[in-house]
DNA sequence: CTGAAAGCGCTTACAG
DNA sequence: CTGAAAGCGCTTACAG
């Protein structure tokens, strides 16, 4: 099963490659219409298929964007991507998704992999080393989009959550509804990963401003499999808190269980907030009160962006961050 | 920023094309120690990547395979494909995941422009429709591999689930807990979509087994949009059914949201068991029993055979269907 | 041990 | 209105 080329439709048809392409580039100016017929029909009885890779060898463009996830995990990860791909779609481009699976190196293999196959543009969550290759990538103005983290001295585009924002509106919650003690609990924060950061930094601030003060022994970070172990003990604590906000969707997983396993009422033993609007919160029993990211507006606007860069070379992507609302929904385990 | 090319890499550690080439392919059987150095700190001081597109067109193969799925909504889905991407990047391929989103249409064009790209292999969970795109690929010996559906009637490699089994293990669970009017619900079974079908057979055939008799108003199938109105009828029924089997997991969540929004109680009200082990089983309230598919083994499978008849072409394909055993996972909603 | 040349399947500027 | 030719950036069989 010999692959047909374009120039076995030209030889078919009994007219030169040149024209073939013209008619596939839809480049009709000066075709006439017996050409047209002949080519056509060529292309028909031969089941002619174009070959992209060639295409894209000689117009330097793929048609096609990676994207390189932190960690697949996140239901937040994979409704973004989602959302990229819808835009990307529409635009009649491909999408590579890769999962960094929070390893540098992998980040770093794919981000030179994905080059390798000349892909036209990159989204990535960074992990947040491999300084150096974005700093790179930014002299070279390669189109590349941040999403979720940045890097706050590298002059990329870069879409974020108001991350101090999203504790905030939980903090304000639990106070209104009459709580005074409350712990935050993410995920490990030793790697100055934006979004934690961010969210420790609001929490601490909506204590303050609520003329609260801070128990260094309320906040926790933890790697996913420590977190229950965490919550156990900061749960025996003397003065225990009588809420959480969990820091993701991860840890609101890992709460939940633990709360589940130990018999707790939520919110009676434990109210309890988690940033990130799973899937389940709205049925889940109680209901649970959720700091929801825009995803598919994030995604959107990533997309659409690093397009606009790509179609339209003189288009100047942001160098500064853009953010996104949070919203607070209110359900019942508060 | 001009890219560098192979050419430019020769000419500055004054070899030829050819040489690097030789270098970057490891092909160091006659190179002496001086031209390889040579081309190393060329390369190094050129900051030198290699154009995978222009490699791709030369060998005829991308390193990458597509996946399309039928609809990326179900979280067999996305754990079948993150198992599929992990084989195939253990193996230095690529995958492009695709989201045919129950439409046929969406499904055909996908194929198309996957092999546009010319994918080495394609891994599928067909809509349905398409039989004749799917047997031109059968004859052109084209590597392909269908996933959690199949066509019986074209020699096609297919890696399901004992569809049957999965429905009988969910239904003999619930005999054993004393049980016995129970009911089906699943999404539209109009497209004789392969699990669809043989759960509903499977479902049948487990209650003629326990001498039980079918009611068929008892089994239902509906869109995702009118399942929740399709169960309100359906336990409106003077003999209600005392139990149900979610034959999926966006089935399942359509039943919970129900079964909270009418404060019923699981399972005192209503027995539930849900195909699909939903990430949050274990720990919602009640913990709900499910029906696992080894979603891991699946997708790792398919990759596996995928890649293995891409790299040797002789090697042979199955060309019939692979089926895996569902585990009831046994919690408290029964 | 290394290089010149052909070729993968397209596109495009230019000639006629 | 259409075609011959060059070229995209690689690889590879072959010559030396």
């Amino acid at each position: 099963m010999k692959k047909i080329t374009i120039a076995d439709v030209a030889a078919h048809a009994g007219v030169s490659k040149s024209t073939v392409s013209q008619y596939l580039n839809e480049r009709y100016d000066y075709m006439g219409k017996a050409t047209k017929d002949k080519v056509k029909a060529a292309i028909e009885e031969l089941g002619y298929q174009p070959n992209a890779v060639a295409r894209s060898l000689k117009q330097k463009s793929t048609k096609t964007i990676g994207v390189i996830v932190a960690n697949i995990l996140h239901t937040f990860s994979t409704e973004v991507s989602r959302a990229i791909e819808d835009v990307c779609n529409e635009e009649g481009f491909h999408t590579i998704v890769c999962n960094a699976d929070d390893d540098p190196d992998k980040e770093k293999r794919y981000i030179e992999m994905l080059r390798a196959k000349q892909v036209d543009g990159l989204i990535v969550f960074p992990t947040g080393n491999n300084r150096d290759l974005y700093r790179k990538m930014v002299e070279e103005d390669y189109p590349i989009i941040l999403l979720d983290r940045w890097f706050p001295d590298i002059q990329l585009p870069a879409i974020l959550l108001e991350n101090e924002l999203a504790s905030m509106l939980a903090v304000d919650h639990f106070v209104e509804k009459g709580y005074r003690k409350f712990g935050l609990i993410t995920t490990s924060i030793l790697k100055h990963i934006t979004p934690r950061q961010e969210r420790l930094n609001g929490f601490e601030k909506a204590l303050e401003k609520h003329g609260l003060q801070a128990n260094e022994q309320f906040i926790r970070s933890a790697s996913k499999e420590d977190i229950q172990a965490s919550l156990h003990d900061l749960l025996q604590q003397p003065e225990r808190p009588e809420a959480i906000l969990a820091g993701n969707d991860l840890v609101l997983t890992e709460v939940l269980k633990y709360v589940k396993q130990h018999q707790l009422s939520i919110p009676e033993d434990l109210a309890l907030i988690g940033i990130d609007d799973v899937p389940y919160a709205s049925f889940y029993t109680p209901a649970i009160t959720t700091v929801a990211q825009p995803t598919f507006k994030m995604g959107k606007m990533s997309a659409e962006i690093l397009l606009k860069k790509i179609v339209k070379k003189s288009f100047d992507l942001p160098d500064h961050e853009v953010r996104f609302q949070p919203t607070l929904m209110v359900r019942d385990s508060v």
